[in-house]
DNA sequence: ACTACTGACTTCAATTAGTGAAGTGACCCA
DNA sequence: TGGGTCACTTCACTAATTGAAGTCAGTAGT
């Protein structure tokens, strides 16, 4: 599907973005998350040419983040559902909402999110683990395995 | 760049997935995120082909997610600097990067991450604002605003 | 019995985007 | 004078995407 070959690569970021860095991906699993389930569904609602969107489902399916289970026999129909791997993708999506109602919105978002347990809209928020404060790019310091470090010094001799 | 146009879409995801949904944009904040600022370096550690690189850059630039500067004259060089726009961008390259070291990876982290204020290695998480519990997927429940719900029965509607 | 419709797709020809390799321009170093 | 660096652009080629049309297995209506 991609020309190149990124799932080799030690970044695990460089890694699933191999599996959903492409726009229909995005679309697909928002959709999902919004409770899609059948072909045509999803395609009505991301927009997807259903050859683009089929390539796509099957390559969700192969990877495991979706399941394609029959719903009836005769005639033949199926519908997708997230696996817990999939499920998982969650705050990648959420992330991405919140990126676009801030920056992309026009006042009003979309849509809500209601924490069920609270009740309440809210924006979900990334923070730290142990000391719970709210985390952002300037809070984070990034450290390199000794791996991955090796691989870019190599990428930094070459050509 | 895309031939789809999903910026007039409602939904923020969508506009969000137009900016940056595409394995070099993702490869290109990693390594922005990590510190790189140059063009050679850039292309050095994303993989990236030139031209590939160069249209992303632009784009990037044009959304503003990042800026070009010179930090040389004679002869002219530029580098590349996240703003504000494109630190935001971290919750979600965060996000990535922890599926990947869940899903995709092989048992050792390529990158930690270090909480600078408090010094410990952590994997970010998402948690609701109002009640300070971790969220997930099941945890929510969308709810649509009107505008967004009429765009889906428009599109449920037709063809 | 015939026709239309639904759902989940495939196939196809035409278009568009992505690719590696090579080239450009403005310098610096020896 | 010759080579090297950096930040790209241009080009010919290949690969992916697209919209439209078709397929298959049924169900529903008249």
């Amino acid at each position: 599907m991609s020309r190149t070959n990124l799932s080799e690569k030690a970044c695990t970021v460089a890694r699933a973005a191999e599996v959903f860095g492409d726009v229909w991906m995005m679309m697909i699993l928002r959709e999902m998350f919004l409770g899609g389930r059948r072909f045509d569904a999803l395609q009505r609602q991301t927009g997807a040419p259903t050859a683009s969107l089929s390539t796509r489902l099957k390559r969700l399916e192969s990877v495991g983040v979706l399941r394609r289970d029959a719903y009836s026999e005769h005639p033949p129909r199926y519908e997708y559902r997230l696996t817990a791997m999939g499920r998982d993708l969650w705050p990648i999506v959420v992330s991405m909402k919140a990126w676009g109602d801030k920056w992309m919105g026009s006042g009003e978002t979309p849509v809500e999110i209601i924490h069920k347990t609270c009740g309440h809209s809210v924006t979900p928020q990334m923070v730290c683990p142990d000391c719970h404060e709210p985390m952002q790019a300037h809070d984070a310091e990034p450290r390199l395995s000794t791996a991955f470090e090796q691989e870019r010094e190599a990428a930094r001799g070459k050509s």
